[in-house]
DNA sequence: TCTGTACTGAACTCTTTGTTCATTATTATG
DNA sequence: CATAATAATGAACAAAGAGTTCAGTACAGA
């Protein structure tokens, strides 16, 4: 890839996560993130055909990013996604998070972002289905599979949430704890 | 309420629920809505002060309308949160959401759909906060109140989409039971 | 150095939003 | 029933944003 390309490029993710964090992604028109990233208008449509895509492709980047770690991780071990275990990968994403990499938690409490809570979901869900019978016996017995699935997913993410609007105050072990006892 | 106000009005709501249940909220533009609800630029204008507050409307009515009934149920009966009872409020909310007054299901399950769902949210928050007590103590022990709280009421929401996504095969009934499980 | 390609910026069309206002129709009320 | 108040109309308007076009410029990579 051209190295134009790349500066112009981490130039338009760049001022799109800094006005993420300021707005909602409604309220964020074309013509201030090319203000914010010093590009011509064409420029940004040569590169992304609408704001959605652009969204899009940010979500990507980011998940690729965190999931792929946390991927690699769990080749290194067994039982990973045991709630109870210290090491579980659970653990590992909420460190993660904490981090804060790329902004993302920014991205996971703002409004109107449904479509990068929907990227967000299918990667966890991904992840949760090829662990699942690791997960507690007794309600996998019962529960239609997509529906469990679903359901740890979904407490994943608002777990993530309510600790954000919270001021993060517990530590990752915590949240890990209520996680694990409310799934 | 002069009634030319409220045909007009209604008019509006009505259409507004009909293009909802075609294309996503974000999608829709007021030009539509007046031509469906055939009535004037101005009028919506005079009614509503952008699309937003139309759909903030529209949720006031709705969740006034499933929520009060349920709240007149709760009077007549003791413990209606205990999940595994038959007359458990929550039973009677999926009951009525089956019954799908006012195409609330449409709302429930489209994308581009936050405020709304938000005002679900909290409208089930006022109802579990009320009725905290009777929910498993050990879990209420442990985890905090708003915690608990917001995975009770983010469950039946996600209990309700997932019904809603995969045809609403199952019962009222067994809908219920999934959720006491999961929750 | 040279060729291909990415960026520029300005102008342009189209869509949508939200406002204004004089005119018309309907209502509630005395 | 008459009337004063108020709601609806529709057409025209400004402003903002989306997305396109294109000739000209700058830069990367070979």
């Amino acid at each position: 890839m051209d190295r134009r390309q790349r500066k112009t490029r981490e130039a338009i993710f760049s001022a799109f996560i800094d006005l993420l964090s300021k707005k909602d992604f409604g309220q964020i028109t074309v013509g201030e993130i090319i203000t914010h990233a010093d590009v011509g208008r064409a420029t940004f449509y040569s590169h992304f055909e609408t704001k959605d895509y652009l969204l899009k492709e940010l979500c990507e980047e980011l998940f690729c990013h965190i999931f792929d770690a946390t991927n690699n991780e769990q080749s290194e071990h067994r039982h990973l996604f045991d709630c109870d275990a210290p090491n579980s990968v659970f653990l590992h994403l909420f460190q993660h998070l904490q981090k804060n990499d790329n902004n993302i938690l920014e991205l996971l409490s703002c409004q109107n972002n449904e479509l990068f809570l929907l990227y967000f979901k299918i990667n966890l869900q991904r992840l949760v289905v090829s662990q699942l019978p690791l997960f507690e016996a007794r309600k996998s017995e019962i529960l239609p599979d997509s529906f469990w699935v679903n359901h740890i997913a979904s407490t994943f993410i608002e777990t993530v949430r309510w600790w954000i609007d919270n001021g993060m105050k517990e530590s990752s072990e915590t949240i890990t704890e209520y996680f694990c006892l409310a799934v």
